[in-house]
DNA sequence: GGCCCCTGCTAAAACCATTTAGCAAATGCT
DNA sequence: AGCATTTGCTAAATGGTTTTAGCAGGGGCC
């Protein structure tokens, strides 16, 4: 039998108490005048209990609900994007709040409902979250609860958790140079002159200062920029075996581990060795980095930090800023050792 | 100015009748006897003030929330297990329900917390999921909603949601021996002789009982059944590289596309062509299984339909039954065309 | 006319916690 | 002693919805 819940009346009546000084001592309020004994009876009389508050009724009384929700335009296409949900959720967890995930697909209309179901259940934090860092189009609803934009960017919602790009982009470059791999480079998968229109993303477009800016202070020049619009295993193949018929480079710059992906199997196929004729770096420590053999040095996307970070910024009020999340550089055997 | 939501109050008072009348119009009941003059003045005053029913209200009434948990040991450790996620997401968004994602590391104490939590937001359903299915420990609590395994099992609640690993493991050994590859056949990542005393999983040992099945069927036997724990790729290289010592197999079934992938890299680096000198079948559709080149042929999780139906199933009442997915078939390169 | 039933609607209770306003007793002060 | 203040507590209102119980008026039937 589905025995009802305990009350919180049920803990007054136990205690000897009014259901005011029952709240009162739960939820711990800080000026109360209620004597230590008071504050014993009542907490012994909830664990005997098993008391549980309801929070439906305190959500309706106090328009707080314990939870926030996780809006994004997909979940986790690209797999290890997943880690910002893992992380939001650890952050959740921390801060003794329930997290609602809903996925948009990108469809404004979509978005509208998913905004307006966590609103209609008093959610007390909103992230959006975009798989690819970008722009987002947030729907143009009165929002009234704090909004961090994860991943991602709003004209409206000036708090932003994003990587830090710039930076990522610069230490790759250095991690070619100290490894002693500074002549012969090619970048494969952008070619700022032939994009010169194109905008990816506010965030690829700091990695490729990062890199430009490193690249220019040391007096740097690749040998060749490949373009390519999706950075997948098949392009980063295409482009290097192509790259090869002109002559085997010293190193390879890859925007991402997916064309690095693709450019071991081109340099494998031609008998080249890793690292020792083409060194290699890349982006996004995919998983498929530590896959690889000789595994691949990469610049990695904090995923699971910023989601971390995300949650941490909707509760932390007035002195909230937006941030940059360094990059964590993964040092693997497609480097030579540093001399 | 944060302008007060509008109540239902202010709804029934611009339509001229009670909350009651208004209530029951818009949530539409069935046996009511309301004027169809009521139901249209309701409709309109609702739709003209933008009216949205305050979901802790009407959670505190009816102990329905319109929403479900799924709790999780992880997330998306295994990156493409968080179809899991995106097909109960679906689900949930075809119910107009919204879903709470709880994450327990499979702790025990962080599984009692994630239920309790879930309880306390009288959540209409829950979900289990397991990202590599197993029997799960579900706490000892009373849980008064129904629930569902996902990709997981437990004694205490019959209701599971598995791939049908058994018709996979056949279909497997099925498309080798369409393919022309019956003869000189490797397993790679299980021996069952060494393996005697190990469980793995239910369902693993269901796609093991599944190939071992076809391939007696057939009175086929396997040249070599190489055992290792972890299906990761280094597992798969060094398996692989060691059986090439020994002469090269026709083909290769493989446990899963990280032993493969690690088999690709033995291969290539013998010099072997995939699929003409060396054959290869393998299990999940990783989203590596794409990359490779030639493409790997594999039996895919069906995690996405999985979890949809999961969701489908905590709403379908007397009538649900456990349900096996079949497993998709994924044809690429690296099985020969089919004679 | 008297009784029953149907139609169309509403008043008020219930759900459960939080919070405001305030009461009675004890204490402090002069 | 007389008054003000503090201490320790509670009654009652509040939040917004659903739902039970029931009211008033009209029609049908004998």
């Amino acid at each position: 039998m589905p025995k009802k819940r305990v009350t919180l009346a049920d803990v007054a009546r136990l205690a000897g108490l009014s259901t005011t000084a029952a709240s009162m001592i739960l939820t711990g309020r800080p000026d109360t005048r209620l004597s230590a004994d008071a504050h014993a009876k009542v907490h012994q009389a909830a664990t005997t209990l098993g008391y549980r508050p309801n929070v439906a009724a305190r959500a309706l009384r106090t328009d707080k609900s314990r939870s926030i929700a996780f809006i994004s335009d997909y979940v986790a296409t690209t797999r290890f994007a997943s880690g910002l949900i893992r992380g939001a959720l650890a952050g959740a967890e921390d801060a003794k709040h329930v997290m609602l995930v809903l996925e948009t697909g990108g469809e404004p209309a979509r978005e509208i409902q998913a905004v307006e179901a966590a609103l209609d259940r008093q959610v007390d934090g909103l992230i959006f979250a975009a798989m690819r860092a970008r722009e987002v189009f947030v729907p143009d609803i009165a929002i009234n609860v704090p909004t961090v934009m994860l991943n991602s960017t709003s004209a409206r919602f000036p708090l932003s958790v994003l990587p830090d790009e710039y930076e990522g982009g610069r230490t790759a470059v250095r991690l070619l140079v100290e490894a002693g791999v500074s002549e012969s480079v090619v970048l494969l998968g952008h070619n700022a002159e032939e994009e010169a229109g194109l905008f990816r993303s506010e965030s690829i477009s700091r990695r490729f200062a990062g890199i430009r800016d490193e690249m220019g202070a040391r007096g740097l020049r690749f040998d060749a920029e490949l373009s390519c619009w999706n950075w997948e295993p098949d392009q980063g193949y295409a482009l290097t075996k192509a790259q090869l018929q002109k002559g085997t480079p010293r190193g390879l710059l890859c925007l991402n581990d997916r064309l690095a992906f693709g450019a071991y199997q081109a340099l494998t196929e031609a008998g080249l060795a890793i690292p020792d004729d083409v060194a290699l770096v890349s982006f996004d420590n995919d998983e498929l980095a530590s896959y690889l053999r000789p595994g691949l040095t990469t610049i990695g996307l904090p995923h699971q930090e910023m989601g971390r970070r995300a949650v941490n910024l909707l509760f932390a009020g007035q002195k909230a800023k937006p941030q940059l999340v360094p990059m964590p550089t993964l040092i693997r055997g497609s480097l030579p050792a540093a001399h």
